[in-house]
DNA sequence: TTAATATATTCATATATTCGAAAATGAGAG
DNA sequence: CTCTCATTTTCGAATATATGAATATATTAA
């Protein structure tokens, strides 16, 4: 495989994480273990079909994997890995806010 | 700080790496621990201008810093735990493309 | 000190991509 | 068949990206 293919798959694959809905599914599916769209659009206070455009951009990508039970389809995350390395993410992101906010009460006290 | 907010915020720190051009500046520079914009552009066969373009959003969210020396600016990583969220995410995306690849396989041996 | 050069950034613009809402379609239960 | 739940498609608005030109910053030479 070509090397910048390779980083364009990868950005692609990030960028179906880069998304807040996503990451709050993700984040959903991680505690719950498993929900259903209309739970998921319950929980999020968004409408069903939204959450359906982005559990299908998340199921194209592996991200979640689903089994029928009846009438509703259930979502679970395939690899809980996805969530460790989001959390990583999430971590050094507040790490910096800190850093902007103690800057920003610096500037306030001189 | 609002819930829904965090996930923003979130998602667009993740937005800053799910980018093949950052993801493959990420990497170079945690491979050769300080680079400049002219080394970067010619490394990647890319302009000047764009580079640093890319670098600034990377600064702005504290993914990189700089140091200048004379003529020239020198660009590291922040913190290397962005690098390890992003080969987790390289390593999961990586199996399930081997996953859609065998069942591509075991279609054709069908 | 001024001019010339090297390096990096910013700006304006054109193109491309992404996002969410609504509507249309598909699949299973009763 | 008919209802419900889920998915797919379509479309306009908002964002993101790449490029060339203009500008800024620092070093060296005259």
């Amino acid at each position: 495989m070509e090397e910048k293919q390779l980083y364009k798959y990868h950005a692609e694959f990030c960028k179906v994480l880069a998304n807040p809905k996503r990451l709050e599914i993700m984040f959903l599916l991680g505690d719950k273990e498993e929900l259903c769209v209309e739970e998921i659009a319950e929980i999020m206070n968004i409408r069903v079909a939204n959450v359906s455009q982005h559990l299908s951009i998340m199921r194209k990508n592996r991200i979640v994997n689903t089994r029928r039970e009846g009438k509703n389809i259930f979502y679970r995350i395939t690899n809980p890995k996805v969530i460790e390395a989001c959390t990583t993410m999430r971590e050094v992101m507040i790490e910096n806010m800190k850093k902007d906010l103690s800057l920003l009460q610096d500037i306030q006290n001189n």
